[in-house]
DNA sequence: GTCTATATCCAGATAGAC
DNA sequence: GTCTATCTGGATATAGAC
């Protein structure tokens, strides 16, 4: 149930249920084990199946990470979806940073398959990005109001965000270190793009 | 040969040899395969050896890691040392800076293990902690001069440099774009540090 | 779709001879 | 220190019966 598909039948919501059921298995497991550590056999034997059954409904250990992917990004793209546009750059920014931030140290499992790749093999299929560039292309749009336009400023932006994220992660898991750090890169953040010469006169045409 | 050890016999040296053969092998397969994927059957023939005889110099995985992981810090601590202070705060923070994201750049593998720390079970041992903490000491020593003490301002900081280097590593890899940005960074970072009120007088005692 | 059985392969680690 | 042989345990994946 993702996208406008037409009404699913018995057999077809069945099996959608048996597809979340092993994904919330899996990212369990990935949770307990990182993301790197997980093992197939370990998910079907969590939710009750024989590891040969798995491939009913995975063709492969990468086709799971790619659901794993998609689910994730889907969590992530709703949850920045549900922030409210502030009266200023400084409190979008500042909110839409918050919520990348909370969002990451929540299920530091999570940020690494989304945001890190750091695991093996791993490379999202095409579908999977596509749900990543829409996550991506929110951020743009929400900043676009305020005349923030250019790839070298949401490159800064990004930046920050994962910064503060990957530290809080690493070196102080379950504190609020980094967390307590985000008013003040938001702050600096705003200053820094609001310091930049504005492009002159929109023209047709790029550049 | 690390700290000041008596000279080595001609036996020692040869075990010191065996063991930067070993550890240089474990790199290379490491940056090949991911640090997670590293095997240790696979670093021995690699270096020549039947996978039980690497036993001789690590007691196990854990203790090869723990080996890398040194190692990294040792060169990494070695670069930074090597960074010439500037005039300015904004002068010796960008260059420390632009070492940070250099050293990470030239080799994801080595900053995955050091500083994102996403390998499996592996923690370091308080003798490689150490060695990290003198590389954090560092920058701690070197900030100091322009009354940057803060643990937040540190903090901030980190975020920043592991930021930029993280998203040049994760999302384009082999290019540019985050190092383009590390001059508007640390402009942006020595501002706020600047616009930051000065602690009072200096007095006796904690706080 | 699920199972049993199996193929194939690999890992980390230890025992003990040389 | 290095080897052979082995233990133990796991993995992903496939074949084929039910």
């Amino acid at each position: 149930m993702v996208l406008g598909e037409a009404t699913p039948t018995w057999r077809e919501s069945r099996r959608e249920a048996a597809i979340d059921t092993i994904l919330a298995a899996a990212w369990e497991l990935a949770r307990r084990d990182g993301v790197a550590g997980l093992s197939l056999s370990e998910v079907a034997r969590r939710v009750g199946m024989k590891p040969p059954s798995l491939y009913s409904y995975f063709d492969s250990k990468a086709a799971l990470y790619d659901a794993m992917f998609a689910k994730g990004y889907r969590e992530y793209l709703s949850r920045q979806q549900a922030v409210e546009p502030g009266a200023t750059l400084r409190e979008t920014l500042g909110r839409k940073q918050r919520r990348f931030v909370e969002f990451a140290v929540e299920d530091p499992a999570r940020h690494q398959l989304l945001f890190q790749r750091t695991v093996p093999g791993f490379v999202p299929s095409e579908a999977s990005m596509a749900i990543a560039n829409e996550a991506y292309d929110l951020l743009r749009s929400a900043l676009a109001a305020y005349d923030i336009t250019d790839q070298a400023d949401f490159d800064l932006i990004t930046a920050v965000n994962t910064g503060l994220a990957d530290q809080q992660i690493s070196n102080d898991p379950g504190g609020d270190r980094w967390l307590r750090q985000l008013d003040r890169a938001a702050d600096m953040l705003a200053a820094a793009l609001e310091r930049r010469p504005k492009k002159p006169v929109a023209r047709k045409g790029k550049r």
